[in-house]
RNA sequence: GGGGAUAUGGCCGAGCGGUCAAAGGCAGCAGACUGUAAAUCUGCCGACGUAAGUCUACGGAGGUUCGAAUCCUUCUAUCCCCA
């Protein structure tokens, strides 16, 4: 396929990002690729020790998408070697150590999931331990020879943690050169990736041009908040909107969102164009507007966005049957009820508690509630026969029992 | 290689040999107020038991003691200083 111009590709290729570092070099490749008809090379590693995706993610597939329409080669790098070195020095063993089997599962599971945003037929799938594997201890030492230490402590993560009497092991210098690793071999014209990913990023950089390659053109974009507005969204703070969310989720999340993010939000989560982001941004100033309802827009568009316009009214339809008119959804789990039951053991059974002593403090609080009306006694019994009871906890917890 | 310091619940961080399931803060959950927003206020916040209470927990293993997160020994880990 014929390539646009490159102005044409660098308007495109820069929406939306946080930094194109440098730009001369992309615009040259891009120049250099037109010349020889040669789409670049698009990297993006993947980590799959956590194989869900949520919509922080989308930001930079996204982008990895835009280039595929560009007619770049994109691909994947999953970084399975790592994974399954696992990392001995973390406290909180929230990285476990993957098996072969583990890291190729979840990495399916992430090439299933980004389908909703990449084009998965011109996509290359690669794992890094296809060839990290097969570096020996010379090859290690050789390639760790073409940095230093002092560069290394530049990076923000361990200088910090420098300061602040962390331990930091060896082997953690050795992760952003083996990412790098992964950029020499596939000889990278470009590489996507948070902002917090710069520093290994650059490394990349470094370490091609020590292996005589020319050095990738990085591109970082900018990190979404989670749900709390606060920390960065992921699945360790619970804070994360994932990718195949059902409709009803996704859409009542986006409703919890701090009014400070909805404008990042239209941003970086349904990727609006300058026109909508000018008149959500006067919007949310026109204080006449309820922000709420401009919320519930965006909403809206996200679901529309992963799955479509009749989901994503179907979504607010059930939304505001359960906290506009305060009834219950449509569809709620349903458990059949053999014998007479005492409430707690159920809650407990089914997971809407995590244990009988949260179930008996929500009780307390009156937070537990069977068929409309509010349970305070935590020895209360379902008795078999009884019929259709509906039980709710908190907000937005609901079983129904048949019996 | 030598010397010193530290190790507490999801995180940070108090902790006198008994009254410690362990102060305080953050996070979390629920309730009130709302718009499943923010802010604020209130309550809860190891497990099991209706409860009295029982069990598990203060890096690991031993020990002293009627009794240990608190004292001793040892192991482990981390940090600092010197080489």
């Amino acid at each position: 396929m014929a390539f646009l111009p490159v102005d044409d590709q660098l308007e495109l290729i820069s929406r939306g990002t946080e930094e194109v570092i440098p730009l001369k070099d992309l615009r040259k490749k891009l120049e250099h690729s037109i010349e020889k008809n040669k789409p670049l090379v698009v990297k993006l590693g993947c980590d799959p020790s956590m194989p869900d995706l949520h919509i922080g993610h989308a930001i930079v597939l996204q982008k990895l998408r835009d280039f595929q329409d560009l007619g770049h080669q994109a691909v994947l790098v999953i970084g399975d070697f790592t994974a399954m070195i696992g990392d001995p020095s973390e406290r909180n063993k929230t990285r476990p150590q993957l098996t072969i089997d583990e890291a190729k599962s979840n990495a399916e599971s992430y090439i299933e999931q980004s389908k909703a945003i990449l084009n998965i037929e011109s996509l290359k799938v690669l794992f890094n331990s296809t060839w990290l594997n097969k570096m020996n201890f010379q090859d290690v030492i050789e390639m760790s020879s073409k940095y230093t230490v002092a560069r290394m402590i530049e990076r923000d993560d361990f200088t910090k943690r420098f300061e602040s009497e962390i331990p930091i092991s060896m082997h953690e210098f050795l992760y952003p050169l083996a990412q790098a690793m992964d950029s020499v071999e596939i000889n990278a014209d470009v590489e996507l990736g948070g902002t917090d990913q710069k520093f290994n990023l650059l490394v990349g950089r470094d370490l091609q041009r020590e292996y005589k390659q020319s050095p990738q053109a990085i591109i970082t974009l900018p990190l979404l908040e989670g749900t709390d507005g606060v920390e960065k969204m992921s699945k360790s703070h619970d804070n994360y909107i994932a990718l195949d969310d059902s409709p009803e989720d996704m859409y009542g999340k986006v409703l919890s969102i701090s009014d400070d993010m909805i404008l990042k939000y239209y941003k970086l989560a349904v990727f609006s164009d300058r026109n909508k982001l000018e008149s959500v941004e006067k919007q949310l100033k026109d204080s006449s507007i309820n922000p709420r309802d401009i919320k519930r827009e965006l909403a809206k568009d996200l679901v529309s966005r992963y799955y479509n316009d009749s989901d994503a009214q179907k979504a607010e339809e059930a939304f505001d049957q359960i906290f506009i008119k305060k009834d219950i959804p449509e569809e709620i789990p349903t458990i059949n009820l053999d014998s007479d039951s005492i409430l707690i053991d159920i809650l407990v059974s089914e997971e809407l508690v995590s244990s009988k002593g949260e179930a008996k403090r929500l009780i307390g609080q009156n937070a537990v509630k069977v068929n409309g009306k509010s349970c305070d006694d935590p020895s209360h019994i379902l008795k078999k026969g009884s019929g259709e009871s509906i039980i709710k906890v908190g907000k937005r917890r609901f079983l129904r029992v048949l019996t």
